[in-house]
Formats: C-alpha cells, sequence, structure tokens
RNA sequence: GUGGACGUAGUUCAGUUGGUAGAGCACCUGUUUGUGGCACAGGUUGUCGCGGGUUCGAGCCCCGUCGUCCACCCCA
C-alpha cells in the first residue's frame, strides 16, 4: 500500500465539504470587496523566493521544497502565495495600469517542515492581495473582510495588529534596537546572538522566556514611529474601534517574512493547539519594486485552510435528492430513464442490486435522500412507481410516466 | 533539525508475570416476502507497522527501521 507523502493529506467526505466551504465562503465574501480571482503557477524560479521572502527567514532558509528541473532550472513549489501574485502582477504588467487591482487565490503551498497540528508540508490558503491603494483605509477593509469570512464561517478569533514601519522610521529604529540587544547580549539566547546580525526584529517574538525577560524595557518600534507610519496606525486603531472589531495591539507581533511594512496583523484561535495563527499579513509597499515592478503600494493577507477546518460551523445538513431502487431484477433498468430524467434537476442515487423493501429504506436513508423511489413487482406490472416523502413520510403510488415529466 | 508519546479488525481501543487475538461502533443478513432512523438475534473482518534477536513459545522482552501524533523551532 502506498500511501501519501509525509505532511500530506487526502481529503474526503466531511474534510472535503468543510474545505469547499470554506473556499466557498471566503470566495463570495471577497468577491462582493471586488476581488477576482488569479491563479498562478505552483512552481517557480528559486529567485522569486528568496528576494520576497527573503534569504534571512525560515522559510526560504530551511523550508522551501527546492530542486533543478531537468532543464536545469532552480526552482521552487511555492511556500507562500503572495510572491507569485506580485510576479504575476509585474509579468501581466498590470503595474503598468493606472487602476487599482484586487486578487484573491487559494491553492496548495509548501513547506518541508516536520509536521504537527496545524503544520502540514503541504497545505492550502486563501489570500487576497490590493494593488494600487495605499491609504490605510484599504488595510482597515482587509481586516474587516476576514474577520468577516469568519464570523460567516462561526469562528471565534483574536486579532493582534503592529505596525512595522516604514523605510523613513523602520532603519533608524533599527540601528536603536541592534544597540539595545548588543547591550544585553550575554543574556539572550544563542538564537537571538544569532539574530542581532541577520534579523534583529525577529529578537522581539522570541518564545524564549529569558529573553522575553530582558525584552520588556526593549525600545518599541510603536513608540518610534515616523508622523506619517505614526498617524496611519492611530487611525487604523480607531477605525477598528469605530467597527467594534475588537483588537490587541502587540508590538511583539513581527511577520515571518522580510517584505512587510506597516500595517501588520494576525488573527489567531487559542483552540486549536500551539500552531494559533489562522491568517496573517500587512501591508507591503515596496515589494512590486523590488520584483523589478514600477512601485506600487499593496497589502494582503493569508488564511490557513487546514487550521480553521475543524473550528468551521458548518451548515445542517438537508436531505437532499432521490434514491431509486427495485425490488424486482427485471425492474432495474427501468430507473436508469427516470434516474437521467431526474438528474436534470436534483441529486439520484441509483442501488444497482434488486432487494428487499427495508433494506432499500436502509439505504435510502443512508444516502441521506429526501425522496425515495421504489419499483417491485406490483409497480412494474402497472407501470407505476411507489413514491415516498422521507421528510414528511407521505407517500403515494404514481404512474411511471407521469413522475417521469414532472418535477 | 531536536525532544517525547504511540503503531493490534474498516474505525475507536482492550489485551494480565511471555502460553496460538478481543470489545464497542460500522458493515451484511434476519426478526418483518412492502414501511427508514430504534430495538433484538446472528454473521464477516486481522501479515498485531516492517526486519532481525532472545525464548520450547513473542502482540507483549531487546535491537534496528519505517510511519503517525504532540511539542520545540517556525508559521497559515
Amino acid at each position: 500500500m502506498i500511501n501519501p507523502l509525509r505532511g500530506m493529506k487526502d481529503l474526503t467526505f466531511e474534510e472535503s465539504q468543510r474545505f469547499t466551504h470554506i473556499i466557498d465562503t471566503a470566495t463570495k465574501i471577497a468577491q462582493r470587496y471586488g476581488y477576482n480571482y488569479i491563479e498562478t503557477p505552483i512552481l517557480e524560479e528559486t529567485a522569486l523566493f528568496k528576494r520576497s521572502v527573503g534569504e534571512s527567514s525560515d522559510i526560504v532558509g530551511k523550508e522551501m521544497y527546492q530542486f533543478e528541473d531537468k532543464g536545469g532550472n532552480d526552482v521552487c513549489m511555492r511556500p507562500e502565495g503572495t510572491a507569485g501574485v506580485v510576479r504575476a502582477f509585474i509579468s501581466t504588467k498590470l503595474d503598468r495600469q493606472p487602476i487599482k487591482q484586487k486578487f484573491y487565490y487559494y491553492g496548495p503551498m509548501f513547506r518541508y517542515e516536520r509536521p504537527q497540528k496545524g503544520r502540514l508540508r503541504e497545505f492550502h490558503q486563501f489570500g487576497c492581495e490590493s494593488f494600487g491603494e495605499a491609504s490605510v483605509y484599504e488595510d482597515f477593509t482587509v481586516i474587516t473582510m476576514i474577520s468577516q469570512i469568519f464570523t460567516e464561517l462561526g469562528i471565534g478569533f483574536d486579532l493582534k495588529i503592529n505596525s512595522l514601519g516604514c523605510k523613513a522610521c523602520m532603519p533608524l529604529y533599527r540601528e536603536n534596537l541592534v544597540g539595545f540587544l548588543t547591550g544585553i547580549k550575554e543574556e539572550l539566547c544563542s538564537d537571538c546572538n544569532r539574530r542581532i546580525e541577520t534579523n534583529p526584529i525577529r529578537i522581539l517574538d522570541c518564545k524564549n522566556g529569558t529573553c522575553q525577560s530582558h525584552l520588556v524595557s526593549s525600545p518599541k518600534l510603536i513608540n518610534n514611529l515616523c508622523g506619517e507610519c505614526d498617524s496611519d496606525f492611530k487611525k487604523l486603531t480607531a477605525l477598528l474601534d469605530n467597527a467594534c472589531i475588537s483588537y490587541t495591539v502587540d508590538t511583539n507581533l513581527v511577520r515571518g517574512l522580510d517584505y512587510y511594512g506597516k500595517t501588520a496583523f494576525e488573527f489567531v484561535s487559542n483552540e486549536i493547539g500551539a500552531q494559533s495563527a489562522i491568517a496573517g499579513g500587512g501591508r507591503y509597499d515596496r515589494l512590486v519594486e523590488f520584483l523589478d515592478g514600477k512601485p506600487t503600494p499593496a497589502v494582503g493577507f493569508a488564511i490557513g485552510i487546514e487550521r480553521i477546518m475543524e473550528l468551521v460551523q458548518m451548515p445542517e445538513i438537508q436531505r437532499e435528492g432521490i434514491y431509486m431502487g427495485a425490488m424486482t431484477d427485471e425492474a432495474i433498468e427501468v430507473l436508469f430513464p427516470l434516474a437521467a430524467a431526474k438528474r436534470k434537476e436534483t441529486k439520484v442515487t441509483v442501488e444497482y442490486n434488486s432487494k428487499g423493501f427495508k433494506s432499500h429504506m436502509k439505504g435510502a436513508d443512508k444516502a441521506n435522500a429526501r425522496y425515495a423511489v421504489l419499483i417491485g413487482e406490483d409497480e412494474l406490472k402497472e407501470s407505476t412507481i411507489w413514491l415516498k416523502d422521507l421528510e414528511s413520510k407521505e407517500e403515494k403510488t404514481v404512474l411511471l410516466s407521469e413522475f417521469q415529466d414532472t418535477n
């Protein structure tokens, strides 16, 4: 028996229904906000992710499905969605269009990690990217949209927000922080010591307890923002307050991908184990030009489908369609034209084995059918069918021809 | 990459100090030659993850291996 690879999952029945329900709901809402579907390749040049996600990130550093294809190209299975969408945005020259562009996408992402609860090697994201809108109003709108999606899916969440500053205030702060960190170097864990050089901002969300205790007095970016970033962040919090979307400002919230600036946010759930982030995103105003496009402000996010799978409250399943069965072998083939006619309108389950009445009724139940249609010896003789509404329990015998022609 | 737990029927799990494998659920049949969800009766189902070792004898003990889960790390 061949099983799926480590960290990869087959989805069937109940689970695949949850999956499609999530995608359908998110799609419906994203379209209301003006997003259009974009499909981009799963395989991309490795350089794309190195340049966008960032060489210092763990994703690029050690988690990529990277290999050389038969043409000798250095390629990667995408570890996240934004880079590919931005590349497509530039490749198709949409960055030269003077209008705003909004895209949603969903599909598999790949990261070579040790699997655990809420973490797979192949997982799925639903994401949105909004290009060309620099206003913080768009950040607010994106967050509103995510909370609407979660609310519609019946999922409770906590929202964490932060500002990562821009090219005016971030470098200054960074210098500041490195100075502070160098001072307490001896107290920090080895990882953090390494990160002082490579990615000092990441030290802020180090999970190490002793590190955190020394970081309480660290300079906070939130207190060192430039005028514009500061006023934008204040606007954002005010907008969220007015919209009654509750949030906490988490000054240690640092996104794992290098391209974020200004607004960063994360939706978390406390019901799903250690991997608690169910959606994450933020603004990335400089990524488009970084990937050789015309400078274009942008904001986006992604939802982790598998992470919210067990949180989703599914709509109650209704009895649906027709179950058809025969109680005598001669009647089986009589069912096919009936089934064909009814399948223009509804779901039809045909049992190919003739069997006893009771057995058919059980089958109809199992198929979760609304109606049972049975043909026995009597019905066959008289060209009728026996029909029962399994919900109202009404039953009747009707002419075969009549049944076939009516809905 | 590191640590811990665990691999027995389709599934959830039991299996004593080593003595030839069990239960619930599910499934099939019947009770009822035509009234479902319920009840009752009967029935089917296993390379005990794989490989080696110890032993008269291994599901159980030992070694290895593969896999799953949980956590670290990281993130959706």
